[in-house]
DNA sequence: ATTATTGTAACTATATTAGTTACATATGTC
DNA sequence: GACATATGTAACTAATATAGTTACAATAAT
């Protein structure tokens, strides 16, 4: 299966926090309509991250606090605050026969093989930081205002 | 979502009849009791796998062929032919509030992001061959037999 | 006190995947 | 050529995962 929405919903919700912090309330409610989902999901979300020791929360309170510099969030730390660390990219069939030479070995075989493919996607998102992303959006926000200034 | 059992049965069933060519009729059923599952499935993709020019197979007849040599089919190949090449690893929520900083922006950001992971991932797939399973699965067989042997 | 908000459980709707049933079409052997 | 066996594929069913909803207790803020 691939990987859900959750990912990249929840980079959404600290980046949101980030850029919108002391601009705008925030509370699920409007983050939520930032993501174009509903509070609950924001919650559930925010809940994981909290739970990991990314964000800082208070109950009854507004004011979501990220827990660390930018540049010490990676997006690593973000996927598995939210899929955890026994989530992977690539699905072993685990009802092979065993008494086949292939369906006996190739569980091992393959488990080897993915697991290199996924350290190199995790190395990817253990280098691109919260910091990076907020940037990225950020310049991409300018571009565009500066093209709709042109006439 | 997770990437699919799809992926490795494919590989199963190539490995399988690689190994077990002249030595057992390769009808989908003998491949479907090493991958334990119904003959339909294999059947179903062996027909993905004739589609992408990795396998060649004669309709009412049961003996399947691998069209490359086995150092030639990498198991990004088999990824290709049974996910397709618009399969992502991650997944961007397309929903996001266009008029929002974050929820204008952060698409085009994670799909930057995202791409430079899965390529890497995908970098490792098309390193890693049809032979190396192959051989990584005998080797393995070879280890439990001496073991077996040594009482 | 009252209102707004978070945190969480339980449930529902939807989508994906795997597996099943059915059958037309082809092969291979007697 | 008839018959048994096999592939190829469509249509359906079951199982599972994900996203979204409803409900509500607990906390905060005024």
């Amino acid at each position: 299966m691939r990987i859900s929405t959750r990912f990249s919903d929840s980079i959404h919700i600290l980046a949101f926090i980030s850029i919108y912090k002391g601009k705008l309330p925030l509370t699920s409610e409007n983050i939520a309509g930032s993501v174009k989902t509903s509070p609950v999901v924001v919650r559930r979300l925010m809940s994981a991250l909290r739970k990991a020791g990314l964000l800082k929360t208070v109950h009854g309170s507004a004011d979501p606090q990220i827990a660390r510099p930018l540049d010490q969030i990676s997006l690593y730390d973000i996927f598995l605050a939210v899929e955890g660390p026994k989530r992977h990219l690539f699905t072993i069939d685990e009802k092979t026969a065993p008494e086949c030479i292939v369906g006996g070995n190739i569980q091992a075989t393959l488990a080897d093989y993915y697991h290199q493919a996924e350290v190199a996607a995790e190395a990817k998102l253990v280098q691109f930081k919260l910091a990076d992303v907020i940037d990225s959006i950020l310049v991409k926000q300018a571009q565009k205002e500066a093209t709709k200034e042109r006439k």
